[in-house]
DNA sequence: CGCAAAACATGCTATATAGCAGAAAAAAGA
DNA sequence: TCTTTTTTCTGCTATATAGCATGTTTTGCG
């Protein structure tokens, strides 16, 4: 057990070599000391809205969802995270609780650094500062371009671009065509946007139509192009 | 007319105040030589989609907002400036040309500081740093409120969202009652993702409804507690 | 393994919102 | 001031998408 731990442990230290390069010896130590590892179960909460941030957390293994609950029980997801990513931190810095919710689409694991020294090193390090600005600066420029993709695309348009998002983010199986994702449609819906049964009705059109194949909850990219197309012209 | 811009700049300076007062007289001094003031006129584009940002832009006097342009011909208002809130900088932390346009509501008087000397002050002063990772991680989560209320939302809460949202940004005139900024039906279309037939509907369905009180592009809230109401079921 | 619960699929209906046209009013310009 | 252009308004129609019901398949669990 406490092998297995340490081996973890090693593993977390060279994800997070972006960080681990950019702060002092002094700091990359205090890292060090005060980071923890956690694993979470698949559809498992990381955390929820209202929650007093506590942790940047940067993701290891896995794949995670952020997502906020609207109105009459939708759901919008907000942002998926892959490794290796940072979140769960941006609430500290505007002195929010958390807004949105996060929870993992398979078993992850997450490195849990306190917000508090984050803050630290951010006041002790410019470049360290930088990297935060650099990502919350992407962060703003993807949830504009979210905003007019959601509300303007048609409902087609909306789940081919998920599609094509979660192909670029998480990538394709050996075959080189099947997402590595597997996602209920309903996690698919609450992407693009739509209903559930918006969501189906539009992935089985677009296997009718030979620019996907499903079988499941797999989905293999047939037209690649064809998805390009339907999501550039909404 | 030289007697006139320094009285400007002095003014500018004064609204500067919250940076001004974090930098270091040295830099303190750096801005003061390299600020510049322009006036523009309504209607009149500050930047636009594409163009590589320059200046960090701060509004002195009027309104602004920022939009995207997006599919076939429809326009999404992103964000609206008041005095005195910084814009026209995120691009360039996160090396991107601008992904939106700024335009002037009114005659508008901007601040204009070189985007380098910003990222020099930044990484000479962490508390300089820290000031624009809270601009940036509250406008986070404001455009991930936004997305949830723009697609979540029906076209009454969208638009009683706008009329709250421009009363308490902008205020009231001094009836108490009366937006203090007149906006066209299709601006505010575009704030809400409606189509201007529906903004022009909807607002008059309001007026029927006794919840404001129309003049052309006056609007009077008359039952604030209704528009709230509407906003929040959506 | 077998059962219950969840996820998926399909068809039908309801409805919110877009789109368009034509007129009136307001604003801009000459 | 008169003319032209833009904006606002009203009504009608078209359509995209939500909502619901029902059956089937898959998944999770005791």
């Amino acid at each position: 057990m406490k092998k297995r731990d340490s081996i973890i442990l090693t593993d977390a230290v060279e994800s997070l070599q972006d960080i681990m390069q950019i702060l002092s010896p002094t700091q990359q130590e205090e890292l060090r000391h005060c980071m923890a590892i956690q694993t979470f179960k698949k559809n498992e909460a990381l955390y929820q809205e209202g929650e007093v941030p506590q942790m940047l957390h940067c993701l290891i293994h896995g794949k995670v969802k952020i997502y906020k609950d609207g109105i009459s029980g939708r759901t919008q997801i907000i942002r998926v995270i892959k490794p290796v990513e940072y979140f769960g931190y941006r609430a500290h810095f505007a002195n929010q609780n958390y807004v949105t919710s996060a929870a993992a689409f398979e078993t992850s694991t997450v490195c849990l650094i306190p917000i508090e020294m984050i803050e630290k090193w951010i006041m002790e390090n410019s470049e360290f500062a930088m990297f935060f600005i650099k990502l919350l600066a992407i962060e703003v420029g993807n949830s504009d371009q979210r905003t007019v993709n959601l509300t303007q695309k048609h409902i087609r348009g909306r789940l081919a671009e998920s599609l094509i998002f979660l192909r670029d983010n998480y990538g394709l199986e050996e075959d080189g065509a099947t997402l590595s994702i597997y996602l209920s449609r309903e996690d698919l819906a609450n992407m693009s946007n739509m209903t559930t049964s918006n969501a189906i009705r539009t992935l089985s059109a677009f296997a009718q139509e030979k620019i996907i194949a499903i079988d499941g909850k797999k989905i293999k990219i047939i037209d690649g192009e064809s998805l390009e197309r339907i999501s550039k012209i909404g």
